[in-house]
Order: structure tokens, then C-alpha cells, then sequence
DNA sequence: CGTGTTTGACCTGCGC
DNA sequence: GCGCAGGTCAAACACG
């Protein structure tokens, strides 16, 4: 069984994309604005990544890998609160669940939550010029554990749908069996280490499959880098 | 000139 | 250990 959704209404699913019956589902968590052609987007129901299947797949999404997937209560959008109710990283979550972030300590060790989750580098993305050796033997570490990361499929002309936050580009890399290119995007503001990937699917070239990774630590709509207002308008969730 | 994109090179993890 | 594939970097480039 798959999610989609088209117009807000749960509707058919693709094949082999299969959801485990006890997830249920839950309403589109990103604030995504269609950028065009509302009648011509079909949004599928956002998924995180079973951490075991990440362990063992690295993460990666496909369509062999679906039956890892699973839907994300929450907003690629952590609250200034830092509430965390799901539990899609460490159990599988419940039914009915609310909206809501995984907590950084659900997900991020001891290691990556000084490396990485509380990061308050500000040009962390900079390049890595001034990244020493020992830095670099850490970043193993910080790979292997991964951010919680979703995906979401949409019909959709465009790669690119606009979310609300400001990305930018830092890669494009052509994937093993898939006709189009995957790209690399990170959020732009200055705290967060937001990344997302956008691919189009080989099996059907309108559907674009976009991986979030990570959460933010800001609201779309204070996505000014220079703000530094962490007020956010979705704490609520 | 500042900002964002492109793209080849490089790094890292993983399977064999 | 080696090779492959995914992910990232950063210089070059494009654009407003």
C-alpha cells in the first residue's frame, strides 16, 4: 500500500511502494507551496527512513528500498522547543500520531549531536579549507550517523518545489540506474544543516522524489539568514 | 560585485 | 586491499 495525495485526499498508490498498514496517515507536514500547476502535483505521503534500513542501505532511497520507508510525523522543522513525541527512529510510530519533531537525541549520538546537531558553525558549509586532519576522522563518525531523513514524491514539472526555506545548490551527482541526475541542495540559513536531495524517478520522469535530511532550526518565514530570529512560526507543531 | 549554479575532482563507505 | 558508487568540495562560470 502507498500514500499519495492529490488535492489533500489519500488516493492510490504506486506499486511496490509499500507502507506497513499501521501507519497511518497524517496531513502533509511540510508547508509546501505548489510553485505552479496545483492540478498537475501529486503529493505523496512523506516518509522517514527506517534507521535500520539506513544502517544497512546507507540511507539511500528507491524504489527497492520503500518498504523501509516510513511516514514522518513531523516537519523537516525542529521547534525551538525541541519537543519530541514521535518515534520513527527508535520504535515504529504509532497511529494517529500528531505532527511533531524527533527529537535530536533520538537520532544523533553523543558524537554527531557535538558534531553536527548543535552545530552553531556558521559557515559550516564554507568549504573545508580550514578542515584539519582531525577533522576529517571525525567526519567518519559523523557520517555513519546519518540525520532522520524523509522523502516525499510529488508529480511534478519542476525539480525543485518550493518549501518555504531557501536552498542552495552544492552538487549534482548522475545515480546508478536512473536516467536523470540527483542534486544536492542545503539550506541557506546560517544555524541550520538542513540537506536535501531532488531526483526524478526513472521509472516515471514526472515524478520527483525529494529526501530531506536533517530538520531545521528556523521557520520558513525566518529563513533571512541575518535574522537570527529563532521565533518560529510552526512551534506549535 | 554579490549570489547562486555547474561540474570535475576528491573523499568516504561498503561490498567483494 | 581494491573498485565502485554516493556524497561533498570548490573553482569557474553565469546572471542580475
Amino acid at each position: 500500500m502507498q500514500a499519495y495525495m492529490e488535492g489533500g485526499q489519500l488516493s492510490a498508490c504506486l506499486p511496490g511502494f509499500f507502507v506497513p498498514d499501521h501507519y497511518a496517515a497524517f496531513p502533509l507536514p511540510l508547508p509546501l507551496q505548489l510553485p505552479s500547476q496545483p492540478n498537475n502535483k501529486l503529493f505523496q505521503m512523506p516518509f522517514v527512513v527506517d534507521q535500520e534500513e539506513t544502517e544497512n542501505h546507507g540511507g539511500m532511497l528507491s524504489s527497492d528500498h520503500c518498504g523501509g520507508l516510513y511516514p514522518l510525523p513531523a516537519l523537516p522543522f525542529v521547534s525551538s522547543s525541541g519537543a519530541a513525541t514521535a518515534t520513527a527512529c527508535g520504535g515504529k510510530p504509532t497511529a494517529g500520531f500528531m505532527p511533531s519533531t524527533i527529537g535530536a537525541e533520538e537520532v544523533c549520538t553523543s558524537v554527531t549531536t557535538k558534531l553536527g546537531c548543535n552545530e552553531s558553525n556558521s559557515t559550516w558549509w564554507k568549504g573545508s579549507a580550514a578542515a584539519t586532519i582531525a577533522e576529517r576522522g571525525k567526519m567518519k563518525v559523523r557520517r555513519k550517523m546519518r540525520e532522520p531523513r524523509f522523502c516525499f514524491q510529488t508529480r511534478s514539472d519542476v525539480d525543485v518545489l518550493d518549501d518555504g526555506y531557501k536552498w542552495r545548490k552544492y552538487g549534482q551527482k548522475v545515480v546508478k540506474n536512473s536516467l536523470h541526475p540527483r542534486s544536492y541542495f542545503r539550506c541557506t540559513h546560517s544555524n541550520c544543516r538542513v540537506k536535501k536531495r531532488v531526483e526524478r524517478l526513472s521509472t516515471d520522469c514526472r515524478m520527483v522524489m525529494t529526501t530531506y535530511e536533517g530538520r531545521h532550526t528556523h521557520s520558513p518565514c525566518s529563513d533571512d539568514a541575518s535574522s537570527g530570529d529563532h521565533t518560529d512560526c510552526f512551534s506549535s507543531f
